[in-house]
DNA sequence: CGCAGGTTCTACGTCAGGTAGAACAATCGG
DNA sequence: CCGATTGTTCTACCTGACGTAGAACCTGCG
């Protein structure tokens, strides 16, 4: 149980990118300025979703263990329990894991790898 | 859009099994079997589906692209796009480019892998 | 032609996720 | 201490994915 739907992805998204756990609030308005007049990338729309919905979502983010909030302040804080490189490196384990034979399965993975990533990798497994 | 239920998983997973290209009502008694009086590690319940739950299950695969059929034969034969292992490692690459900084993401996935999968990767990395 | 086996259509129940109003809690200025 | 303001929780609706399957449709075979 870990996909995320297209606003919980948005939000977490903004709890990975700030340093500081944030507001409700401050959540809501950043989740605004996205694609807010940006003809760029694409992402959601301008739009000013209610302050509610930002916390609904939170709340299932908290209950899926994503997200920790400070219940002590009044404007509760929230934050990402993990970075999203662990978040996603910790994904990617569990979908290796997803088949019976895993060294076939990083086979093919490190067959489409790009170059600098297979450094990186090398200069990893290194030291070892 | 990757996610499988778990019933499409199921049926995924014989057609990953199985060698041959297989019919809905060979998948489907087939699906009776798993957990068929086993008490084993689990799955579903040795019970009896519709054919046409099969089927539907078969369609929704392959608009998914993960299923490809035999429209001449009669009874049409199904068979997986690809191996479960390209499939799981294209979806670990699918995870991967989730993040902006895949090498960090790397970074963490490579420090939690066992040692006889690291001896992998390093032997299918070589060393340049 | 009529039937049996096979496939497609249609449909319902459930659950996750997006969305938010209504109700409730806490906080602050007076 | 009280009302207004700000913040959180409860409850609920809508959509779409998925499990499930009956009804209707097609197609050779006898």
């Amino acid at each position: 149980m870990a996909s995320l739907g297209e606003l919980e992805r948005a939000v977490m998204d903004l709890l990975w990118a700030g340093q500081a756990a944030a507001t409700a609030n401050t959540l809501r308005d950043q989740l605004a300025l996205s694609t807010e007049a940006q003809g760029g990338t694409a992402g959601h729309e301008g739009k000013e979703l209610a302050v509610t919905t930002v916390l609904t979502v939170l709340s299932r983010l908290e209950k899926k263990g994503l997200v920790e909030r400070e219940r002590g302040t009044r404007p509760h804080r929230y934050q990402a329990v993990s970075s999203r490189e662990d978040h996603t490196a910790e994904l990617m384990h569990e979908v290796l894991g997803s088949a019976p034979d895993r060294e076939a399965v990083l086979a093919r993975f490190i067959g489409s790898v790009t170059e600098s990533e297979a450094e990186t990798l090398r200069k990893l497994l290194g030291h070892i």
